[in-house]
DNA sequence: CTTATTTATTTACGTCGCGAAGAAATGTCG
DNA sequence: CGACATTTCTTCGCGACGTAAATAAATAAG
């Protein structure tokens, strides 16, 4: 069916779940057996891929089979051929732009990470120049703590939070820059002469998610991002071909008529949800700092999240209505779009305690005549050995796979 | 790229746009000019297609170019062969079950309509036997009418209000149905034994729509039925790969805590926009009968919005609420799905002189930072012509394509 | 009237993928 | 220990499609 760019699928696959022999592959692509066969064949060629030795059946984590066979490993029939990707083939660089950090990581082709750097920065007072400039430079000083000739760089991929144009690479609008319209990927394209990706950090991470979790590279699946903001990222049978190639800006449905402020006006979701708000309501009664920027750190969202957990009873309520807030995220997403799967993640969602239980309950009302939905709370730094674009890097520890609506 | 059904998209083309020589066939499917010169050449052996006369060239309505040209017509230059769907190959049925009503269309291979009717019967009424035999009923009326054998009949188009599952062809929720599940697709198919597609009627419409509006065919579009609820069809790159296959509950995501009430719950977007709900609303202030099983009729709802455009202050307030309602699922739509285009359709919009105005003025406001996204209204009876599962035959008249957001 | 130009369509050839059948490597059973 | 069974992988033939070049059929120009 689906022909084209079968090359990269396979080496995707690769890279997610490690050495596989060719059978996996095919039942991974969906591509037929010779089709596996021929790609393969020139992929050794082209030393992309390496022949392992043969190896023992369990390459799934399937349990179950497992358990029919016994751990001892060693079917009956040819053995399989385990093809690895050549680590040497060359190396890729992800760069997460975010409020106030700029995270960059270098990664080898087989994706095992070799070095990152974290750089607090006020993003919020560079313009489009220096921001460039010091992206180039966290690129370069990548490159030279692991000494990799500028030629064996693959590709660059820079996730961004906010508005991103795909095809154009251009950051058209980001809560964490006072500059709009911003090219970021001509200049280090030009910088590095390598392919450089930009995408919308929310999208980055359904990505990433898709790819570490083959169940949400199926059909249509949403990634709710909560942090600094409220991002939403789709995928579409383990693509992100979308409407404007940005992400969803669900933070900005509205809720009600009267609710708190946002960044664009009164009632949206992000109100309740974001950062930001919830450092903002808190300060109206307890004794806190002022936000850096506009934007608390981390330290002091962990302190707002422990208090919480500790029994404030003001906090509680705040993030009683974040969970609230959340839950018409969700229920907003499942009647617009009606994907397979529903994923929640992000730093946000380390006060997830004290959200999910609201999530879960307002949802049951919510969703009315909704056909099943899996929702799932998702770490954000899941796939960090993933390739260009695909790291984000954010916190959010990974919770449960629980299943609501009907 | 997108191998496969290309023989498909081949007729379908030439059944949106009429004759048309291979050239334009291989410009608007994007295929290659020998894929379609050896897809042509089969299916003219097979008598789906026939090759006409020579033609003038202005086959597209290029205003420009025909202005450029001169209206006479023939360049230089070999002249075109025009291809047209060959009328005798077979025919197709299409029928749209709707709130109390039940529509069927036979039409020939080309797309041309042969006859039709209109059965006005209380589909709440029935029972899951009852209307597929009432379907079967009048797909043997349109048969008989049209002295059609059965081995002519190429497919059956069955477009329903509410939940369709594409897979399956059940339909799990109708507004339209008290029963749930309903199987119609199978036992149709049998009596036919022709092939049957199911589909969510405003889905159908939004398919038929792109096949009638090249630009909706582009990228993604959305949209949005108003009439007996409030529906969503979106379409991605002229195709309907979809979440679950259903069309989005749009309407039922919800505007304020304490809104009116809808079939779900309280606040819902249909609870103002949909038919039942103004009526309902109306009629605490005026003098009129009880709608028939809960869904007034299509001379009440024509009343109903010549009265407000009369002046009736009650009713215009009503329209302008309404109008709102409209707006938030518009920008909810943008916010989630970030569409190219966002169409606006339905009988409800019979009464788009009062909402449109209020559309536009909230959008504005609710957009936020969006993109630019293209907003028309569009008439529910486009396309007739179309094939199978694309009519809806809702009124609403064409009105203009305008442009909102930033 | 011949030649150039333009446009439509076909032919030739290469690539990619699928299905079927065969080959290789290992187990199991008599 | 040899005849199967089973699983993995390869080879072969076919169909669908893309690119590039050739051919066909008209008009415009000289």
């Amino acid at each position: 069916m689906a022909r084209g760019s079968n090359r990269g699928r396979v080496v995707e696959v690769l890279r997610r779940h490690g050495p596989l022999p060719r059978v996996e592959l095919a039942r991974s692509t969906g591509l037929s057996f010779p089709a596996i066969s021929g790609l393969t064949s020139r992929l050794i060629a082209e030393e992309l891929l390496c022949e392992t030795e043969t190896a023992a059946p369990p390459w799934s984590d399937d349990t179950d089979e497992a358990d029919a066979d016994g751990l001892s490993g060693r079917r009956r029939g040819r053995p399989a051929v385990l093809l690895t990707l050549n680590p040497e083939f060359g190396r890729i660089i992800a760069v997460s732009v975010r409020m106030n950090l700029i995270e960059t990581l270098i990664a080898d082709f087989e994706g095992s990470g070799l070095a990152q750097s974290r750089l607090a920065v006020p993003t919020r007072a560079l313009d489009a120049g220096a921001l460039c400039d010091l992206v180039i430079a966290q690129i370069n000083a990548m490159l030279d703590a692991t000494a990799t000739p500028p030629d064996q760089l693959l590709g660059i991929g820079i996730a961004l939070q906010g508005i991103v144009n795909a095809d154009t690479g251009r950051n058209l609008w980001s809560p964490a820059l006072s500059v709009t319209d911003v090219d970021l990927a001509q200049p280090v394209r030009r910088a590095f002469s390598a392919e450089v990706v930009m995408a919308n950090d929310a999208v980055a991470v359904a990505l990433a998610l898709a790819t570490a979790e083959p169940g949400l590279a199926q059909g249509l699946s949403a990634t709710i991002m909560v942090g600094h903001g409220v991002g939403m990222g789709v995928v579409l049978d383990g693509e992100a071909r979308w409407g404007a190639g940005a992400g969803s800006e669900i933070g900005h449905v509205k809720l009600g008529s009267n609710g708190p402020q946002c960044r664009c006006q009164r009632g949206c979701i992000e109100a309740y949800l974001a950062d930001y708000a919830l450092y903002r309501d808190a300060r109206t009664f307890l004794d806190l700092p002022p936000a850096d920027s506009q934007q608390p750190s981390e330290a002091q969202m962990a302190l707002l999240r422990e208090r919480a957990l500790g029994g404030d009873p003001h906090l509680e309520y705040l993030f009683q209505q974040a969970g609230r807030a959340l839950a018409e995220a969700v229920a907003a997403t499942i009647s617009v779009l009606r994907p397979h799967h529903v994923v929640l993640a992000g730093p946000g969602l380390q006060a997830s305690h004290c959200l999910i239980k609201n999530v879960t309950g307002e949802l049951t009302v919510r969703s009315g005549a909704a056909i099943p939905n899996r929702i799932g709370v998702a770490d954000g730094r899941t796939d960090q050995r993933g390739c260009a674009a695909r790291d984000h890097g954010g916190g959010g520890r990974p919770l449960s796979i629980s299943r609501a609506g009907r």
